[in-house]
DNA sequence: GTAAAAACCGATTGTCTATCGGTTTTTATT
DNA sequence: AATAAAAACCGATAGACAATCGGTTTTTAC
């Protein structure tokens, strides 16, 4: 999947702000960038049909939400880059685990491991 | 970084096989797809230019070599995709393993932990 | 029913990959 | 040094897709 500027712009904005029309959404873009309300418009109805907004109409407008948070999306794009260089069967997060491994400081390595428990113990409490 | 199929067939190619010609990756292409010696040329060149290869003179023709490993092109992609949604200051690449973490099962994360371990271990051999 | 607001459509521009023909440069050979 | 062959490089076109925005249609409130 491929996001434009835009497009991430509007995403973060929708993490941070449960809920919001297009109009509240341009209003925001507008502190970074002069992008007409049409083309915020434009850039939200694309994120919807990719999947990653949902909406309802509440009066006037549709309020759209964000669909996937962050890390979800992140995921998505890492299992997206990752996919087209390994070979079926073995697993493309791990293979991206081991790409990444590499550059990572000692002080990383260790939070990690904190992550890896923290994502167990909240497995077992589940 | 954007990479079209070829570009990838092409690093995927120079992976496997240490040094080649662009002669010779055409005829590598040529099982998966037809495109002409000069089609190849230029995602060789584009690759070249975007300094994911090395390259020697050897008689008439250049000799290219995948300057990154897929290991390491990995995690570049993976921190591209990332750094657009991780704030200054944080790793992404924590973040990132903790957007992939929960769609990890168990076998995963155990291999995981291997993972870092061996990580440390290859640290503290050098 | 109508005016205003919002959504939707269509067209244009810009960026990037794929494609390949054609020209220039390099190299080996005589 | 001249030349033919090989490789590299240049330029142009087509196809995707994001960004952009004007204009039309649909929806809603009054």
């Amino acid at each position: 999947m491929q996001l434009g500027e835009l497009e991430k712009q509007v995403l973060k904005y929708l993490w941070k702000n449960a809920e919001a029309d297009v109009k509240q959404v341009h209003h925001a873009m507008s502190q970074k960038r002069q992008s007409s309300l049409n083309t915020v418009q434009s850039a939200v109805e694309r994120l919807f049909r990719k999947g990653l907004l949902t909406r309802r109409k509440l009066g006037h407008a549709f309020l759209y939400q964000a669909k996937v948070d962050k890390e979800g999306l992140i995921s998505q794009l890492i299992e997206t880059v990752t996919n087209d260089f390994v070979e079926k069967g073995e697993s493309s997060l791990l293979a991206a685990f081991s790409s990444v491994s590499s550059r990572m400081d000692e002080s990383e390595l260790d939070a990690l491991e904190r992550l890896i428990e923290q994502q167990r113990a909240l497995r077992k409490s589940q």
